[in-house]
DNA sequence: ACCTGAACACCGTTCAAGT
DNA sequence: ACCTGAACACCGTTCAAGT
């Protein structure tokens, strides 16, 4: 068992996984560097690729790790704007407290195979309560996904004013559901 | 006038962000490299310096140029509804065409002082139109424009079915109308 | 005025060698 | 089994030197 002279203790995933979370809340993907990691471990860079493949799938495991920390609404018989608002709610939680990892599934949606997720069933079964015709159901999960990610996303931004965002977030979900009462 | 032994005329700024956009376009603002420029430009790198500052420089005068080509729709009296739709398909129309540059701009709008631009304007105007009140104007005009960006982003990202995206976004805009009609 | 070569401080990753 | 040093192929950028 050879162990690593500076630290004493074995380097496990858990650890890595732990760190490389740190440094991307912190400062985002790209600033996440295996040889900062490295470091930040006190380790040699290299040891790393004894426990992760590459940096990709270091950073894909970390988002199938955060993706079913999401909340997801029971089937409890809530009105369905109840459960849209928690619904969205729910997700703009999780989405800030890992913006930048959040970020990086936006861009790279490979890393997880979103239909799988609960989210979609949930989403597909409250548009159904809010009387979306069958045929149109997909596409509007797929709008009303978008309008909560770009919402989320100019949040983190910083496109909306600071002190405004909760009001802000009050007025996009008002909208959607307004929009959904009346749609058609 | 010491002219490149290896192109026999000069380099001018035009030339380099010619190239850089194309460069852009093709594979993502990641995926351009000052040498990579450099070199589809049958230059020195460090030639590229004597025309641009840096790198983050060079992306900023490219989104400074794209920015205006946003045709906005002329206060000509139209329905609000017919206007926003024009203003919708026109953003959509601009950031497919640069769609690596605009999401650039997204995470870094820092570049371009948006509230600059005489899309605000034109989105307060329509929104009056809709009988917004004039205290949430400003609000509902960042809700709309995080709606129709996540809308765009989500598309170039692939999280339309490729089929589906001109009906997705005839959808996406219904939705927004239908809520404005019936906000409050 | 415009260009360039060498150099510096970074990357991710491979591979052969160490315990 | 686990770790590591040297090396390779990339980055952006500075700076002194060339025409």
């Amino acid at each position: 068992m050879a162990v690593n002279a500076r630290r004493g203790t074995p380097l496990t995933l858990q650890e890595i996984l732990g760190a490389a979370l740190r440094l991307i809340d912190a400062g985002g993907v790209e600033s996440l560097s295996m040889r900062k990691l490295a470091a930040e471990l006190d380790v040699n860079p290299m040891s790393l690729y004894h426990h992760v493949a590459n940096k990709t799938e270091l950073v894909r495991q970390l988002c199938l790790n955060v993706a079913p920390l999401l909340q997801l609404p029971p089937d409890d018989g809530a009105p369905w704007p109840d459960q849209l608002r928690a619904l969205a709610h729910a997700y703009r939680r999780l989405t800030r407290e890992h913006p930048w990892l959040w970020r990086y599934v936006q861009s790279h949606p490979e890393v997880i195979e979103h239909r799988e997720g609960g989210l979609w069933d949930v989403l597909g079964r409250i548009l159904r309560a809010a009387a979306v015709p069958e045929d149109e159901i997909e596409r509007m999960a797929e709008v009303l996904h978008a309008f909560v990610s770009g919402f989320v996303q100019a949040e983190h931004i910083g496109h909306i004013a600071d002190e405004e965002t909760e009001l802000a977030f009050g007025t996009a979900i008002d909208l959607i559901v307004a929009g959904l009462r009346h749609y058609r």
